[in-house]
DNA sequence: TATGAATGAGGTTTCATTCAT
DNA sequence: CATGAATGAAACCTCATTCAT
């Protein structure tokens, strides 16, 4: 029948999302992570997804469109996180805590996108297409460097740092975090995240 | 064709380092950290310095080559200048901050390298020929873990925190402080290295 | 980048012999024939198999592996031919007449890898992956070789020569038959057999 | 003086020719022998003669033209000596004997040459600047040929044989001689070529 | 004469993507 | 949905040749 052709007029091959297309972006995100987005090659996504590289595009149309729809969710709902914490606590000191709290969750909840945000950030604005991971990372690099401001604002931070460099040397040491946790790492997330905030914030001496 | 070739493996032109080889390096050290290893083309190289891809041929053999010689002064001199600090001092808070001075001065000194360091160390053990640069990377980390754990030893650091957790996150900010001096960032090498100190040693909390 | 895959020696796809497989096969062989396995190039199989040469890779891995493939089953052939001949034979007259028939056989049924082998030989040893061509070709002179020695010791063969010599002029002569038959001559096989097995047993001159 | 340039309007590049010329020849003749001339490199010739290769063509405009200036004046010489021995000789059997010792000595004494030769013919036609060359080998063949026809002819050498396929193998075995002659092989030029001719006029086996 | 640098064409191979079956 | 074959662009590298010094 050409009726029920017109009627479904997706975007040819996106079928919602099937099993086969989750299983597809597991083997991919494993991939990504390994060899990064430049030197892994559909083909070695197709090996590890048990398919033909061919066939990856009855799934998805472009490998573009695969690392999208692996780091999107992810730094999306860091930003969402991000958020929720900065509307509910009042304590700058208590603030950052919680980010840092979440965001190594978040690594170790989706180890293998912190590999690809930690490794392959350079590559990402420049393919188009993940616009939107770029707006937010951005984003998430905004929550950190205000975060540091308003406990400098506070007089709880130290005024005699760049709360830029505090958020960038912040940002690093939480993607970091996915070499200390499962599957590679051995330590549990809240641990990694105890001792990071303690880092961060108290200071390696002994006070 | 490169099959007949592949037994007879000539020693290919080195003149030790002519101006022009040393221009090159330049060119394809920039390109590197703009790009990536991977994703730089011996064509961006070529253009960026001038010349002809395959001319680029006559001053190295190969892509790898220009990457190892451009990756192995860097790893090698600053090895070198970690054993001369651990040489000269005694104080293990001393130790550390002057470790970091070392670190970030080195930054400053090659920023194109530390982006590429920072960046592509995932391709680097993958790159037969860049097994120098391995084992240097990893004597790097062998020298901020034993200077953590001395620390710790002595009972001037805090003895909560799991020294490799420390030792990664020192060498993460420090790589990522090309950001913040030039010729990327505007800030001066040593200001950016006592706020990393402070941060890292003292913490971000007003004591 | 070659270089970051270097590492990784994918088995590459190799289904067994699709029809495919075997026309471009086909289509190599005359190349090579022609132009000699240096100087063809991966574009003239190609154009010749009305294929872009890049598709090629689709079927075989690299150009030796089409040398190998071509070559391989060939000498491979002309081993056991010859082992079945000697096993079979006591004359030694008999022994070298049906060797060199057995040989001329072989060229004419594959007149292309005849003219390879001719031409190709100071190639096939230095080219990785062809060992083990290099090995049935050692096998083949060694059978030549002992057939001569066993007529000489038995009385029927002339004494005053040099074995290897005969065995090398035996050699190259029944390589050359394929200038003799089709598709390039016009004489069959078995009539050229005839007479280089005259020549080289009774010899030119009238008794 | 722009006056001494007018009157040396030499084809640039050839100054009759110098010892330092000759060095290179040998060194390239060497290296063509090796590796073929399709796989030879002027790299590899500048290589053995210890100069680079741009500065060969201070010598030789190309490297064709060495290819000429190596082949012709053997195959030239070659023709002339068969011409002699031709008008030199009566009897059938003698003139073939001669041809052969002929052939063979000069292959002892350019065993680099018939190595090219043996190998190379091929691509020797495909070669612009080289059909002095063809024509001379074609006129090689001629006289084999017709010798042959000659005997045949005479009644002193049987008539069951197509004289054109006795010519090529008599031209295959005494081009194959290289190999057991100096530097190659062991064996006395002289030697070699009696063997030759007892095999190829009276036969391997014993009378 | 020789060097060292460069060119420009072309070689083998890789890879994202398409499509008929 | 998947396969297998193919495309076309581009990657790294080689090589004969040229030329200023």
């Amino acid at each position: 029948m050409t009726m029920a052709k017109s009627t479904t007029t997706r975007p040819r091959a996106r079928p919602a999302d099937s099993a086969r297309r989750r299983e597809i972006l597991d083997a991919a995100t494993k991939v990504f992570a390994d060899k990064g987005i430049v030197a892994a090659t559909v083909r070695d996504i197709g090996d590890r997804a048990g398919i033909l590289s061919g066939s990856l595009y009855h799934h998805f149309s472009s490998k573009e469109e695969m690392i999208s729809e692996i780091l999107v969710p992810v730094v999306r709902s860091q930003v969402e996180a991000f958020d929720a914490i900065a509307a509910d606590t009042r304590d700058p000191d208590q603030i950052l805590r919680r980010l840092i709290a979440g965001a190594v969750a978040q690594t170790a909840a989706n180890p293998y996108v912190a590999r690809i945000l930690r490794h392959d950030s350079r590559h990402i604005p420049e393919m188009a297409g993940l616009d939107a991971v770029v707006k937010q990372q951005r984003a998430v690099m905004t929550r950190w460097t205000s975060a540091v401001k308003v406990g400098i604002a506070s007089g709880r931070f130290r005024s005699d740092v760049d709360p830029l460099i505090v958020a960038w040397s912040i940002a690093d040491v939480v993607l970091g975090a996915y070499r200390f946790m499962k599957p590679v790492g051995r330590t549990p997330a809240d641990q990694v995240a105890d001792q990071l905030a303690a880092l961060i914030l108290d200071g390696l001496e002994v006070r």
